[in-house]
DNA sequence: GACACTAATGTAAACGTTTACACTTCGGAA
DNA sequence: TTCCGAAGTGTAAACGTTTACATTAGTGTC
């Protein structure tokens, strides 16, 4: 009586194919290494049968999952869509799978993700922003998984980061504003306590305000999640402040769409009444009206550049380096200088 | 000479913990089936030595991933976002853990995915749209792999879909022109060859033209890729043309935005010179300056369902049953009867 | 004709879990 | 006292590949 193999196993088609395991295993991962005629005979009977090999075992046997995790800290922003289509091609040229993973803000998730990915034994992980739990940074190193910061850059020179300077960049749009003539600068970025890089660009706004010697004024500050609606409420209410802002630098694109519509809405002339000024680059911002003043992101290049360094990371055992990458301020319609009667106003108050 | 097992395996901390392999595999997965001490003592030693294991094995000996793939065509709308944590948050709920892979529009891509996904064992797939070689359907049966179909209902019967009807809620929109007396609409949509979602809704545009009796005019359809820039540029190309349309209908809201904002530059008043419909009802349709009016698809109802539905079929192996959802149109400011002048010049031609 | 070398294939160990089953211990019921 | 069941733990097979090494056959060289 003959042992039957069970089906969908290399055992299986070998018993078919009349030859041993290991040349089915060689067929497919190596097919150069089996005699042509073998080779067609087995695959052939691949394709009959609609073979899809284990890949768990196939993971676990070769110890390598040929997987990069990535983890964002939402879907709903498109900015990320373009730094991980980057990502992917990339990945794909080299042979490796993306697993796109969603945090949704939340430090908790992240963990569960991150140990997640560890468990699975990922050839990389990238992460976005640099604050979060110093364990989880022990546990990637313990189980030597290489990783990279990308959208902020750590303080600490061992946590390797590819992006480009939220600090920076924050002061340039800043700085802008208050050289347009701005002396009453709202500021609306993200929640600063769960979001690193909504923190340095605020840091980055109050450093401005002082070195300009510019009050700061706790009440033009709006912390918020980026969803437009939000951004439109805190608008409004910024908007119908006793002296109301004449420029707000909204750190992110959609807080800033949601900025313009309300303001608009509210009769305020956009830029002649109030400037704005978004971050990001989305391309919404150059067909909106009037055109959005923005910080160009170069997303693509961080995803390029952060794939990269993990394949050859992966691949080549070569330490990630850290790399900045720059910005640019992108200057559209929606900013000029304040309104003359603002700044009549100013000078004497009535 | 003691044998020393492999670090970072049970059988290292087993032999750490006085105790055997199987009482270290317990511990981690069903806690309560140890005695309380030795459950303590070994977790001491899980979490002094950081120890994460082998996801790959456990995975591969115990048959079961606990993974649910779903695949989407794009990441860059952010409706997709909606849908996606919906299902995140069920799967998470049920202890599944999503994998979230972008086909960018590309069968090809696609087809590799889905490869992967089996490769992987993954215990549920979430496909987009219907129209895919059948022999990947196969391939799913074959591997005894659940899968459910979204965003649009095959006309197979066999393929199991839990979608909103593309054809009813695109008739419902178009209808809804016709209705406030547009007889020259256009249609902007996705690329119908690509796109089943797109072709539907072009379908229901047809037919509900050749129901009322307006002749089709090929010039006024517009088959393009979902980015705001492309919308924007055939929008100007619609409006420029010898007889403008006093509609457009946008089978998606990226593009009505494109549209919207176009019309405006070009000094076409929205909703008096011309009206305009999306599809999808982002939350940034109600900001714009006027209100879009959409249709509205319960994108994390449909995810909820999608994911109920899987996890019963893995769980329990309960078959995936059709099911369809609700649209919904959201009549908001940029509707309205077309201008007189053109209805007079309709019925008086020069 | 012996030898070295290569190409093609086979053998079998290893990868690190899970889990069915066996075993031991202990407390209580008869 | 014996027996039974439950609780706790151990043993070892199984999961389906990959791959180092062994084996065989074939070819060309001296």
């Amino acid at each position: 009586m003959k042992k039957t193999e069970k089906p969908g196993t290399l055992h299986w088609l070998a018993r078919k194919a009349g030859v041993s395991i290991a040349t089915i295993s060689r067929t497919l991962r190596r097919p150069d290494s089996v005699a042509p005629q073998t080779r067609q005979r087995i695959l052939a009977l691949v394709e009959r049968h609609r073979f899809v090999p284990d890949g768990r075992a196939s993971t676990f046997s070769s110890n390598r999952s040929g997987v990069i995790g990535l983890i964002v800290p939402t879907i709903s922003n498109s900015i990320y869509a373009e730094f991980t289509e980057a990502i992917q091609n990339r990945l794909q040229a080299a042979g490796l799978n993306l697993l796109i993973a969603n945090a949704n803000y939340s430090a908790e998730l992240e963990r569960e993700i991150i140990r997640k990915l560890i468990e699975s034994r990922v050839e990389g992980v990238i992460l976005t922003g640099y604050d979060r739990d110093p364990g989880l940074y022990q546990l990637l190193r313990r189980y030597k998984i290489p990783f990279v910061v990308t959208w902020s850059i750590s303080p600490k020179p061992s946590i390797p980061a590819i992006s480009f300077d939220n600090y920076a960049a924050a002061t340039e749009a800043t700085e802008l504003l208050v050289k347009l003539g701005h002396r009453r600068i709202a500021l609306i970025c993200g929640v600063t306590a769960i979001n690193d890089r909504a923190a340095q660009r605020l840091a980055a706004y109050r450093d401005v305000l002082r070195r300009y010697k510019i009050s700061f004024d706790r009440a033009l500050v709006a912390e918020h999640p980026f969803e437009i609606e939000i951004s439109a409420d805190a608008t409004t209410r910024l908007m119908s402040l006793q002296k109301p802002p004449t420029a707000i630098f909204c750190a992110n694109d959609i807080q800033a769409l949601g900025a313009l519509f309300t303001c608009q809405r509210l009769q305020f002339r956009v830029p002649d009444d109030v400037s704005i000024i978004g971050f990001d680059d989305l391309p919404i911002t150059r067909v909106v009206i009037p055109p959005l003043s923005t910080v160009h992101i170069p997303a693509a290049q961080m995803g390029n550049a952060a794939a990269d360094a993990l394949i050859d990371a992966a691949r080549k055992g070569i330490p990630v380096k850290s790399r900045k990458i720059d910005t640019e301020i992108i200057m559209r319609g929606s900013t000029g200088a304040p309104p003359a009667r603002v700044r009549i106003r100013s000078s004497s108050p009535s």
